[in-house]
DNA sequence: ATAGTTTTTAAACAGTGTTCAATTATTTTT
DNA sequence: AAAAATAATTGAACACTGTTTAAAAACTAT
């Protein structure tokens, strides 16, 4: 029974490639300027092919999501080792901010898109459902800030949220251009200088 | 030569019936689902015949998301009259976050579609380039706070944006469902209760 | 009434996501 | 090896999209 493998081999292939072509033309022009012809014409197959593969549009660019919060999970890891829970939710953040910038139309993608949501909410997504791991490290991270004294008086949960939607907050102004025209002349910096001005107030927390 | 005035209020009501189709189009199904030929059957004009009053479908949503600015400056006029800048400022974050929750179309327009910054950046745009009211009414409440003693160490420009980016942040994760997979128990009240941390964090600053 | 100007239109262009019957390729059974 | 069954692939079609443009209609000025 190899010839069944070896089809569901050839099949993931073909799944891989689509998904590739779906990336690299995403990247180049964008996700509405990212045809399924487009696609098609890159792997050289039919426009119609990519439905055996693929239920719809919505579900390959949910597909590539799903690499991006595999690139910033493996990105967080180094900070593993540092053991005291405000170093390493202080480097958690200036993570978070330069994969956003390095990788702004990725971080779009996941954090900003509506597409790739349409499909999490229908099928029940495992990657999503049972944890969304970022999230849950920077709750552990927080939790143990609290553990050991700081942030007295606030609790985990809506904290973290909080934390989180600063960051967030930063960055998808930035790329979605809202810096543009209220903070021209400072564009390239105030991300960074933010992100200072966070550092400093967690810093004043935390004593 | 009252014709040619009258003439000039034919187009301007035109262009304004145009803008009320738009509208309500865009707030029944979202702007990618309304068309142009949308917005024509409802005002019972030929799809081209838009094309006079408005250079593309970008300008259209650009036009729509000016109301919006003016909508959000006045309900931040009621602060007018709190003299205590931290008051004053924690107000701008519970007027701005109950906006953009009861208006979340209009904010999605205005905060974080592409759509209408396309338009912003070629053409100088005065509502914006001269202003965008709203962050200068930001920074001048913060700069009163730092005159009074708040904030002590911090920068005006960076921590304005710093706190612009936070409540941003909280809803526009909301409104682009990031809070349904990650917060899904919370989901109602975490913006609400995330703002509370966040006043609570401002007030700690200022002592 | 005629000429000139604006406004409005229908048709066309080049594209989109998606579906589906028909074709081709491959595997299994006889 | 030939025939039947299964799976993969295709091209055409459907119903849309934003936008342009030449022609027609409506209106104003002479």
């Amino acid at each position: 029974m190899g010839i069944a493998e070896r089809k569901e081999r050839d099949k993931e292939e073909l799944r891989e490639r689509i998904l590739i072509a779906a990336k690299t033309l995403f990247l180049e022009k964008g996700i509405e300027k990212t045809s399924i012809r487009n696609i098609a014409d890159l792997i050289e197959y039919s426009p119609g092919s990519i439905y055996h593969y693929f239920k719809d549009k919505n579900e390959i660019f949910h597909a590539l999501h799903q690499g991006g919060f595999q690139q910033l999970m493996s990105r967080m890891e180094v900070l593993a080792s540092v053991v005291n829970p405000m170093e390493r939710l202080k480097g958690m953040g200036a993570i978070y901010v330069q994969f956003a910038l390095e990788n702004p139309d990725m971080y779009d993608l996941m954090f900003i898109k509506e597409a790739p949501m349409d499909h999490v909410s229908n099928s029940n997504d495992e990657q999503w459902k049972e944890g969304f791991g970022t999230f849950n490290f920077l709750r552990a991270t927080i939790q143990e800030c609290i553990q050991t004294g700081h942030f007295r008086g606030h609790e985990e949960e809506a904290l973290s949220f909080l934390v989180w939607s600063t960051v967030h907050g930063m960055v998808s102004l930035q790329i979605r251009r809202r810096c543009e025209v209220v903070l021209a002349q400072r564009q390239d910096t105030i991300v960074k200088d933010g992100l200072q001005e966070f550092f400093s107030i967690l810093d004043r927390l935390s004593s």
